[in-house]
RNA sequence: GCCAACGUAGCUCAACCGGUAGAGCGGCGCAUUCGUAAUGCGUAGGUUGAGGGUUCGAGUCCCUCCGUUGGCUCCA
């Protein structure tokens, strides 16, 4: 048989051989770094046979394909060790799946539960296992046979997962005294993956759903060295300390106050001034892009609801107030409110595209656990737009959005990706309609040259969406922006425009919002800058600093001429040292000090130090504001 | 909602086997009048998340509830 290598060259073989023997042909060295292999696309193990004609790649641990490997067996390990630990009867084996830098494993214990504290436990056995190199061997069962086996050590979930594999046969796999369904691929040896942690336990329902049993899953990460094992640790170390739920009230930009509003945060002074310069920048761009800014009631009669098919699809999340024996609904979204203002006059196709927007306030129900500070709310500001179109001006419509949100996205610094979601089966509308919007919306992402994924299945059930997530500066993603195109809105409602013909069409609505929600891009905005803001949306912008209280006439009279200029500025009074104040403002993160004593009131001049810590004496005042208004004319980050 | 852990001063944390709550920071007062990340001294601050139980005695043990954290589900 014949194997096609990455270069394009080739080599017969007349015996079944694997991946490893030709790695071994190649070089030891080469051997000594596989972690498997990739035969015609699919990942094989190191010392799997192959007896066929296949394209091979062998795949290393540099390799961005190695995870699969090693974090796969490092999730049988973790397993291995649970049983050893609680028992081989005692435990029901879940799945154990690899994910974006690490993997789990979910777990029943029959006599028991796992805590935080077993996990160094669990640790230790792991490294055992490890140090025992055991030889990981891979063979296959019928489907009969395999369902037996399993039903005889009393893995009801394995049997259950085994009875809806179509293939006749299934695989196995076998590391010392343990045995596991598993499609594999795995590294050839306990030993050859050394750098792990365990993170979290959790519970997770058995396949997702709240009617199975809950088991428990633990968490753990792995990677091919040290350092990237410690590099990761390092980043999630970095991520608690920016985490906004701390950085935020420590800030003074917000808080939530769990005992009378849970999930609504309460934002003080400084936090509404990041946010009205936010709402400032998103209505300044809408306006250029030809959008109208609107206001709607925060509370509808739940007629309207009825109508928009949210009381059929939305009434878990809503909540819902009467009066006079009427029964109202808080809104969930604004769509309802701006389909009305459509609705309120006659609308010529000459009048379309119709944008409109606004900074809606919205309260969902969102159950307690899932709350999490200001990522997971129950009452956010949406800047939510929906343009009426034409069917023949989407993509034209949608193109316009995609750059919208780019310019909009600019000033923070964040990369972002997107994601095409296609028609889900549960959905409202023709096929034609669905390829056609759904064609119209890939074809703005290709002209444009935006990367995306596609998201089979994943749309809205009234249409396809263009999801946006940005990348902060940990690498995280977050959803934010979202476009959506809405053929049900339009009929439920029966919106109509009058076309050159004189007849009424149906238009089209595209749903769209580009922060998002304004609390969850603030959140973000917290962790990706650290609470160190670009100036522009810095509270305060600049703080003055007297050296002593003789200077603070002076302190005083800069304060002023920086405030009529504009500047969001503070004077720090108190009757402290220098270094203490420069340390509180450090610490506050506020962009530029201006420290003034003897010398600066003499040459009428200030110093300046900057949050990076660096220092420029006898600056101009004039300099320095035309220096910062330039920073905040330019959005700088 | 479910699983697990947690809840002590504004913040960070301490209090042994159940023996009657303590420190730093911050606040306030006084002194100091200061040159680029913490001046010194003094002082106030607590129904130990809430309620119930066991006990001579509960921050500590048990039960119920509330909340937080990490997940499951859903989503902006």
């Amino acid at each position: 048989m014949k194997v096609i290598f990455p270069d394009g060259s080739e080599k017969n073989y007349n015996e079944p051989i694997t991946p490893g023997q030709i790695a071994k042909e190649i070089s030891e060295g080469l051997y000594r770094n596989a972690v498997g292999a990739i035969v015609n696309d699919e990942l094989w193990d190191l010392e799997r046979p192959i007896d066929f004609d296949c394209r091979l790649k062998i795949i290393t641990k540099k390799d961005k394909e190695s995870p699969e490997f090693y974090r796969h067996t490092m999730a049988h390990i973790m397993a291995q060790a649970v049983m050893r630990i609680y028992g081989e009867d005692n435990v029901r084996l879940g799945i154990g799946p690899t994910i974006e830098n690490g993997f789990y494993y979910d777990f029943e214990i029959l006599n028991g539960t796992i805590n935080e504290s077993d996990l160094e436990n669990i640790e230790k056995e792991m490294k055992k296992i490890i140090k025992e190199n055991l030889q990981i061997e891979r063979f296959e069962l019928s489907k009969e046979e395999a369902i037996k086996f399993m039903k005889e050590k009393g893995q009801i979930y394995k049997v259950e997962l085994i009875e809806e594999i179509e293939d006749e046969k299934v695989s196995f796999y076998k590391q010392g005294e343990f045995i596991d369904l598993c499609r594999g691929p795995h590294l050839p040896r306990t030993g050859l993956i050394k750098h792990f942690k365990l993170l979290s336990v959790s519970g997770a329902y058995w396949r997702g759903s709240e009617k199975n049993p809950m088991l428990q899953r633990i968490y753990g990460t792995a990677f091919a060295t040290k350092d990237e094992l410690e590099e990761y640790l390092k980043m999630i170390e970095e991520a608690k300390k920016r985490d906004h739920r701390k950085l935020g009230p420590k800030l003074g930009l917000f808080f939530i106050n769990t005992d009378v509003a849970a999930g609504m945060p309460i934002f003080l002074p400084k936090g509404s001034i990041i946010l009205n310069e936010l709402m400032q920048f998103s209505r300044g761009l809408h306006k250029q892009y030809g959008y109208l800014e609107v206001m709607t009631p925060l509370v509808m009669n739940v007629k309207l609801w009825h109508q928009s098919g949210h009381w059929d699809h939305y009434k878990e999340n809503m909540y819902f107030t009467e009066k006079e024996n009427v029964e109202y609904a808080i809104k969930p979204m604004n769509c309802p409110g701006h389909i009305l203002i459509y609705k309120n006059s006659v609308v010529s196709y000459r009048d379309l595209p119709i944008r409109m927007f606004e900074f809606g306030k919205v309260h969902r129900y969102e159950r307690s656990g899932v709350l999490h500070g200001l990522l997971r709310v129950r009452a956010f500001t949406q800047d939510d737009a929906h343009i009426f179109c034409r069917q023949d001006q989407i993509e034209e419509e949608v193109t316009s959005v995609v750059r919208l949100i780019d310019e909009l996205y600019k000033p923070f610094g964040f990369t972002y990706r997107a994601t095409l979601s296609t028609m889900p089966e549960d959905h409202m509308g023709d096929e034609e309609t669905w390829d056609k919007a759904t064609e119209a919306l890939r074809k703005v992402l290709e002209d444009i040259g935006l990367d995306f994924d596609v998201a089979e299945g994943e749309g809205a059930f009234y249409g396809p969406k263009v999801d946006f997530h940005v990348r902060d500066s940990l690498g995280r993603e977050w959803q934010c922006a979202t476009i959506q195109l809405d053929f049900q809105m339009p009929e439920r409602f029966d919106l109509t425009y009058v076309d050159k013909n004189g007849k009424e069409v149906r238009p089209v609505m595209i749903h769209t919002a580009k922060y998002g929600s304004l609390e969850r891009f603030f959140g973000i905005l917290i962790e990706h800058f650290a609470g160190a803001f670009p100036l522009w949306i810095s509270p305060v912008q600049v703080i003055i600093l007297p050296v002593s209280d003789k200077y603070v006439e002076y302190a005083e009279k800069i304060f002023n001429t920086l405030t009529q200029n504009g500047l969001r500025v503070q004077v720090d009074k108190r009757n402290e040292t220098l270094g203490y104040k420069i340390r509180e403002a450090q610490i506050n993160k506020i962009p530029y000090m201006i420290i003034v004593g003897e010398k600066e009131e003499m040459e009428k001049t200030i110093s300046v130090r900057n949050r990076e810590g660096k220092e420029f004496k006898g600056i101009s005042i004039e300099n320095f504001i035309d220096e910062l208004k330039k920073e905040i004319k330019e959005r700088r980050y």
